[in-house]
DNA sequence: GCAGATGTTCCACGATGTGAAACGGCATCC
DNA sequence: GGATGCCGTTTCACATCGTGGAACATCTGC
């Protein structure tokens, strides 16, 4: 697996420039690279417009020519627009709101939302941030983690978004260990009170997790009647669906 | 202006990524890199999580780890977050909504809006992307340009937004080289009816257009009896003032 | 089975990126 | 005002690191 140094110390400044607007030196400090190398190196990104430097200013910032570079709203752009069909399938079948959701550091980005076609429905989370550990789309996509990285995560302090939360490290584990075998994950009224959630992970092809989709509703009558192990299974479903399709456009 | 190749290819990849999925072969015709080269250059970015391979799929697109790498939002949310006091005070000088634009190759993208603090006020236009022809922002934004980018703008058949909307390319040249000149400009009721605007741009150290900052206003009372030089010359000066700024978070 | 795609790996070559040190500016301080 | 410290940029000899043609694996469809 052959990779270009140069690159990936170029993302590393990039990386340390998100953080806010920061000069040569401070980056060299906290990237561990000569300041030679890391004045090259942004003005490189310059010359790209992935960085720039106010007329006065005497630091660098992130460029508006990322958004030229990378489409209007980054990443997440290509991902929601492939997925969009899939999440109104979920959402027709399942009669619930689908969503997609994609991980960020220690958080997950709520980033699509598909509406239920009920009169009664959860509210759209699009745009909201969650910890990893409250919701199911986060809790499917730490399934996934490698040991260590968890490990990181559970001796930090854990919130409790309702009386539900489950903020017990072990058992957290337990839990993961459980949806990793399923390939999916219910969460019972865990990240608001009066909604019960089901999601699975989107994998890369080296089975790191890139995203999840997910299919909230009430409480009082999702997963209600229906088998909650059905409904996981169209999730998966539809998931291997997707990672199937040759995407074009 | 030493420059490293390699970065810049990477990026070139990640530019024809933008598009949508894409294939080794594929980009490595749209970008004149050997095949190897790209390949190579994709498993650094599959490393970093730059982009992404579903686990069936043979191609590579834009990865969900470019949101934790550069920031939820990317871009525009560092610049967005810095010039939005700047924003409140000239919404609130000139009784209008104030907003920021960027760049987008020959569109802009409206990031930001500070509303007017009049109950009857122009809609929020933010995550709207114009041509650069027809709103002000994006005019001041080509006053800036290089003669021969402009001269690639203008050939290409330019739309009118409304029956005030300046298409004529000669026309257009002098009234850029009004604005630019002034380093404001104004436009009136091109890209909506009832809607008056002026904008200025935002120049990075060497003078190329980063971005740009608008106020706009009801066609019946703005500028009004207000002198648009006195608006024009407020938005320099609150420019002037933010490139000033020393910037920490 | 072959033809024509795909993406990946190899490897000899040298262009290209590297980083310590020198440089030039711009503050601050005594 | 000269000395000192910080900043970002430039230089330059060195060899690491990226390069790209060609060979190599798959896979798909004729």
């Amino acid at each position: 697996m052959a990779t270009v140094q140069s690159v990936v110390r170029a993302f590393s400044v990039l990386e340390v420039l998100s953080a806010g607007p920061a000069g040569v030196s401070d980056i060299s400090a906290q990237t561990d690279l000569p300041k030679s190398t890391v004045s090259r190196l942004l003005s490189t990104l310059e010359r790209i417009g992935a960085v720039d430097r106010l007329l006065e200013g005497t630091n660098y910032r992130l460029g508006s020519g990322l958004i030229e570079i990378l489409g209007t709203s980054g990443a997440p752009k290509t991902l929601g627009r492939s997925v969009q069909p899939h999440l109104e399938q979920l959402a027709m079948k399942s009669g619930e709101a689908a969503g997609l959701a994609v991980p960020d550091s220690y958080s997950v980005q709520y980033v699509t939302q598909v509406e239920s076609p009920e009169p009664v429905q959860v509210r759209d989370y699009s745009g909201l941030s969650l910890p990893m550990h409250v919701g199911p789309s986060g809790l499917v996509i730490m399934s996934r983690w490698p040991l260590e990285l968890l490990q990181h995560y559970l001796v930090r302090p854990l919130e409790a978004f309702t009386k539900h939360t489950v903020t017990d490290p072990m058992e957290i584990i337990e839990r993961l260990k459980r949806f990793r075998a399923a390939g999916y994950g219910w969460v019972y009224e865990e990240f608001a009170e009066g909604i019960n959630s089901v999601a699975a992970p989107l994998l890369d092809r080296r089975g790191s997790p890139i995203g999840a989709i997910h299919i909230h509703g009430p409480a009082f009558r999702f997963p209600g009647k229906g088998d909650p192990d059905r409904i996981g299974a169209l999730l998966v479903e539809e998931v291997r669906r997707y990672s199937l399709r040759a995407e074009s456009a």
